[in-house]
DNA sequence: TCTTGCCTTGACGTCGGCGTCAAGGTTTAC
DNA sequence: GTAAACCTTGACGCCGACGTCAAGGCAAGA
């Protein structure tokens, strides 16, 4: 099949394929004209690097997975470098995640200090201040 | 103070100064020379830069706590906007951890997956494989 | 044959927050 | 006097994953 048939059927777009393929990812076979050919093997890498994607993975992270489909294996994590590339990926979430933990942390006790120095719901409410921090602090501390 | 200076003592360069001028915040005035000057007052305005970047706001949401700063509050989030920047700043990192701890899921469960389909520890280890996996999975799975 | 729609390569734009280099003018310390 | 250390503007680089535009070749239907 060509570019456009493949990218339409794993739901992503022609220039993405020739992007991936200047990164050394889903090379193509030529037909006598030029175009790119792909077939079913190279959907299936296609669909595995757009699902790690959307895991969070790199472009580069995915490169080990994909060189472990076409070294035969049934899935792109058979391979001992797919399983450190998850290992990897896993643990700079959590780093991720702790930093915007404190992160959080941080803005509610900036907020909760700003609305203790406002004067609130004294004035006259021309609009809803002090109904809208008495809403959304239960649901965001929570 | 020059730039240099106020750098310094903020603990950035002036590179980032400049750069904050070009973006309309923290202008400076300008000695006869053409070198830019600055005051304490300027220092108290770089510093709550620094901080709310510290915090995760883009340079464009520091605006408003600059502007209410220059009104003359006493701190930069005494003004409505600076409040609002905060909300939405919070409602963006609760999306965004919900997101990273959805990955996280993902992520585990593929590892898990990818463990499960391994022999694993049957092979005549010719490095640490299994050793790893049992290793790693308790800690990153709590 | 003509139009439409696919394909090709190449090259620049995007976003944020600066880093880094260039080419010069100024001030300062010795 | 001179070298070091500061300042100025301008411009390009970076990162990731493409989007978008340009200029042209190829294919298929009416």
């Amino acid at each position: 099949m060509r570019i456009g048939e493949l990218a339409k059927m794993a739901g992503t777009t022609p220039r993405a394929l020739r992007f991936y393929e200047a990164q050394g990812l889903l090379g193509a076979r030529r037909a006598a004209n030029g175009y790119r050919e792909y077939d079913d093997q190279d959907l299936r890498l296609l669909r595995e690097i757009l699902a790690l994607q959307e895991v969070g993975l790199s472009l580069d992270d995915t490169k080990p997975f994909v060189e472990c489909l076409r070294a035969g294996n049934e899935t792109g994590d058979s391979c001992t470098d797919s399983i450190e590339v998850y290992e990897r990926k896993l643990a700079e979430v959590d780093a991720c995640l702790d930093r915007l933990g404190s992160l959080r942390a941080s803005l509610l006790s900036k907020l909760a200090g700003a609305l203790a120095r406002q004067p609130g719901p004294c004035q006259v409410a021309d609009h809803r201040d002090g109904t809208e921090a008495a809403a959304t602090n239960p649901r965001e501390i929570s």
